[in-house]
DNA sequence: GATGAATGAGAGTTCATTCAT
DNA sequence: AATGAATGAACTCTCATTCAT
């Protein structure tokens, strides 16, 4: 029934982006979707089932984008110990630069009721594999250890980064995020012990 | 305004958890609570100050025991290293043994506005410190790398834990979570390389 | 925020003053003025921001109508005794004509927290101005005793005709009100001397 | 069942002006007037049947007094022309001896459900006799209009000083009222006209 | 008599969504 | 496709009153 394509869709995607950034999801009015989209009402249904859908399809929009522009930075690496770096990296470079949609993706997607959320863990399913692939591939090229558990390692390396990124937002962004790149990657990689 | 004490107070608390986990935070009604809980819909309201001081407050309480007893936990263990693997270990232990909490946790909580959350924040500022505390002293006995910032480290290590039970709740829980503990550690604390 | 004007506006502002006449204000639910006007609820609150809005827009718009039929009567007066006379009249003949409109003058209105009333006072004040003008104009012409405060006097007119309204509302009108204009001209221009 | 005498029942009645003549009657809790009288909330209803019984109480307290100290100043005076003066007179200077009171009776007590008041109604018509009692007196002595209806005339005298108070109390009173009573008693007395 | 914790009915208002135009 | 007026379900919180102690 939603269009999801056309010019509309944009200006209502982009105005969301920001209302929802800056009034949080559930003090955000359709209404002041559509105002600041310079669309009535209406309009907003015939490109989004919901007001859930807007804020889901941002995130399925943004990891798109994320995964895709991953997937080609993660071609130029030479090995997977690279790529790790990168990839931690590039997430944190991305939503550095983004910052509304890192407080939307950090604090306003949270909001909405996990239990049935399809639409968010399935965008959220093909970063993870990625970051599995890199794993794996570390450890068939001898450069990570091979008893890691895939699946653990993979939520441990998001769960860092996700939790560096909340803390960023949270705290009001008065630091370098993509700065902290270098020694997220050094702990996950190296680890604590001397 | 709130009274925060008395027997009432506590079959609220408790129904809270057992309903908010049932069937999420914002399809919670005010008066479900109070009929599981078996008290009157205005009583409520002379234990909290609102539905969201419901959920804040069965935070706190959590925090505030779970911080006693990790504390207890510490403190009987030799070394930082030691230190770090049962605070990884209670953490993900505690959580398993109340999964109604845990789903409020890694879940419910984080559908409340964060914008404003001293009330969440604070307890949780208290486990960060001792987190922090974990790794000082590790360093200060030479058993943990001296170059590592400490708060990037305890973001790195909470958000690690902190997702492994999140998984572990949206999954549905077919698995130990408390057995993740041991690769966990190992993960955190040796890292990828080999 | 709030529309005031449209059919919708009318059906709800003449629901309103039958169902405050027939209940009273406080007993009134604003989904039984949705009910009578044809409405849904959530209507009401496009045309009008609260139910005392309703209430208080109820006065000025009778108001309004009121001053301006007053005007026109006494533009076709001779002098400041005629215009004296009519304007009692007038009081007191278009309240007996809309007994709903004066019982919510009377009795209804009165309910609402008169602190902070601009919205009650401003259209009265026009009234009043109305009432110290025909005075005023009754001393320039030598028909009215000069000596008199205006002010004064205009709060002994005005108040001697609100308690006759009154208290013929309360006593459920068994009388003509507007038969009373005449004794109560009397009594203001002549008073209780011989 | 309201027990209506004894030293709490002062404390509570005098709490209760004070603080209906501050916040106004909606916006008191009982709970307020128990705190400010110094009893709990549930000895209230030892003393009132109701937070309105209350209201209305403090009325027919007043009114009573109002009347015995009334009767005995008309006691006094020598014909009826004096005692009209002397009535307006007493009437402005007791409110505005007393501003809580007044402010209570010109603004609160008309907040109250005026369809059923009774308990409003019987002690004013007490006044309202003696107010018609004076004009009856005039009439025989030869000082007042024979023509005047007797009703009509009293609630031309109440409505006029009745008005002159409610001015009074909403202008938050900068000036005194009962130097208003000459004024007021010449114009009634001796009417607009020349 | 006095207390105050507990009750629970009650309604104004919001806003996501629809649909006639 | 676009509009925006209209809908009506949904729900927290207040507070007068009660009653066991």
């Amino acid at each position: 029934m939603a269009k999801r394509t056309g010019e509309k869709y944009l200006s209502i995607l982009l105005a969301a982006i920001k209302i929802f950034a800056r009034y949080g999801y559930h003090r955000t009015r359709v209404s002041d979707i559509a105002r600041e989209a310079g669309v009535a009402d209406g309009t907003v249904y015939i490109y989004f089932n919901s007001k859930e859908d807007i804020l889901i399809s941002l995130f399925q929009e943004m990891m798109e984008q994320f995964v895709q522009g991953l997937q080609t930075e993660l071609d130029a690496c030479g090995n997977a110990e690279e790529k790790l770096k990168k990839l931690i990296h590039y997430h944190l470079e991305t939503l550095e630069k983004q910052p509304d949609q890192a407080k939307v993706t950090q604090l306003e997607l949270r909001q909405i009721d996990q239990s049935i959320n399809e639409g968010i863990s399935r965008p959220l399913m093909d970063y993870f594999q990625m970051i599995e692939e890199v794993i794996k591939e570390g450890q068939d090229t001898g450069f990570f250890r091979p008893e890691i558990n895939v699946r653990t390692a993979r939520k441990v390396i998001f769960g860092a980064i996700d939790e560096v990124v909340t803390s960023w937002v949270m705290s009001k962004k008065p630091y370098s995020l993509s700065n902290l790149s270098e020694p997220v990657f050094s702990l996950l990689s190296r680890g604590f012990l001397i």
